[in-house]
DNA sequence: TCTGGGGTCCTCCAACTT
DNA sequence: TCTGAAGTTGGAGGACCC
């Protein structure tokens, strides 16, 4: 998601020289709060931050007419209303990213089966194959511009470039709804007058580090030595940079992204000390890790938790297990093993748990039943159930429906068991 | 000012294996 | 059998991205 304020905004006019071209990175604006002004014409030409109203959260999207006052993505809202105070603070509604976030993928996967999607609102397209039936790139990135917001309503912003690296930085630069195109051979001129911040990879750090040596522009990435390079910020990004600084990137546009890893982590309202809290909410983040693993098919060999103190240092524990799980109690018992062996001098901020190193599961719906402790839970949460609503209301059928449809157990909140803590 | 949540990748270090 | 070097693996933490 975008998280510049449209200023310095640079596009392409019609016509614009786009030989050597074929990869297209779309980004849509501001995406949450177009969303929010496009089911709330009230909100249009507002400053809107999209973000939980609690006083820990942090700005998720805002609208142009907010980052005018400076307002950015993970700022916190507190901060944010104090730059912006006329700014309307929006709750977030998921689902209907969700919805149109699919939508726009449906249009771009109608021009290019290649397609990439980075995030829930941007994707790399791969448009060399399909340059006979809609045109050239540029054409191509027009059409796809009138597409979208015909049919969503919405505006995106589109790069297009020879390298997937390019394109990003062009979509940003066209930001909001432009479309900048950097011909192959304009390349070299495109990036050499342009912050290292801007390269991808190159965050507050790895740009401290550059500058701290004079190195200022991708101009001066090029001029510096490889081996300064790597000294500065070790091998793997010095050689990462010295290519992407010469408009190189091999990186081709993937269609079958495999996730490695899943996990779930929360930040409490007030910092907690109590451990038997501390474990409950551990056992409820397990259950929502392994619905998520049995959902997806997967199951994991090492099971990771962050637990964040007061002071916002955290540190991490994980474990691998003898056997792959996708069983919430596997997961929690591993979660709370790890969690007794931190050594726990303050209160606790934030907690979570992390299922890593994953690998299809041949039968992971299967081995939820194979397990006694989670069918005993399964068992518990029925009994839970049917004490507060009776027992008409809910049914087994219902609970083992709900698991084997969609491989998702409920994941919130099933009751403790009593020699839980 | 006071820092979300969901991820990936990298580096460093220690333990283990060859 | 012992020792050291080199390679591998696992764990912890940090930087970065959206």
């Amino acid at each position: 998601m975008g998280r510049g304020d449209g200023t310095g905004r640079l596009v392409s006019p019609d016509g614009a020289d786009d030989s050597g071209t074929g990869i297209l990175h779309v980004d849509m604006d501001a995406f949450y709060a177009s969303v929010e002004q496009l089911d709330d014409p009230s909100l249009v030409g507002k400053p809107i931050i999209i973000g939980a109203p609690d006083s820990r959260s942090v700005v998720s999207s805002a609208s142009y007419e907010a980052r005018r006052f400076g307002v950015r993505s993970a700022m916190p809202v507190g901060q944010a209303l104090r730059l912006c105070p006329t700014a309307i603070v929006v709750p977030p509604h998921f689902d209907r990213y969700l919805a149109l976030s699919g939508q726009v993928m449906r249009i771009f996967r109608d021009v290019t089966p290649l397609v990439e999607p980075l995030s829930i609102d941007e994707a790399f397209l791969d448009v060399r194959g399909v340059r006979r039936l809609w045109g050239s790139p540029a054409m191509i990135a027009r059409e796809l511009r009138t597409r979208v917001r015909a049919e969503t309503g919405l505006t995106c912003s589109i790069g297009v470039a020879a390298t997937k690296h390019v394109a990003k930085m062009a979509s940003t630069i066209s930001k909001p709804d432009g479309l900048l195109v950097v011909a192959e051979a304009d390349t070299a001129a495109f990036l050499a007058p342009r912050s290292v911040r801007a390269l991808w990879g190159v965050g507050p750090k790895a740009a401290e580090a550059l500058e701290g040596r004079g190195i200022r522009t991708i101009g001066d990435i090029i001029d510096t030595p490889r081996d300064v390079l790597d000294r500065a910020l070790g091998p793997a990004m010095g050689e990462r940079v010295w290519y992407l600084a010469r408009g190189i990137d091999a990186r081709s546009v993937d269609t079958e992204r495999v996730e490695k890893s899943v996990g779930h982590e929360e930040t409490f309202h007030e910092d907690i000390a109590d451990p038997r809290i501390l474990r409950t909410e551990l056992r409820r983040l397990a259950d929502r890790v392994g619905a998520r693993l049995r959902s997806g098919g997967w199951e994991a060999s090492t099971i990771a938790i962050k637990v964040r103190f007061a002071d916002f240092t955290t540190i991490s524990r994980s474990q691998t297990l003898p056997e792959p799980t996708a069983v919430g109690q596997r997961i929690g018992d591993a979660a709370h093993e790890l969690f007794d062996a931190v050594e726990r001098h303050l209160p606790v901020r934030l907690i979570g748990v992390r299922a890593e190193k994953l690998r299809a599961a041949g039968s992971a719906p299967l081995a939820l039943w194979d397990d006694d402790a989670e069918w005993r839970r399964i068992e518990d949460a029925l009994d839970g159930a049917a004490a507060k609503f009776g027992r008409g209301a809910v049914t087994r059928g219902t609970l083992l429906g709900k698991a084997r449809g969609g491989g998702s157990l409920p994941s919130s909140p099933l009751p403790p068991k009593p020699d839980q803590g």
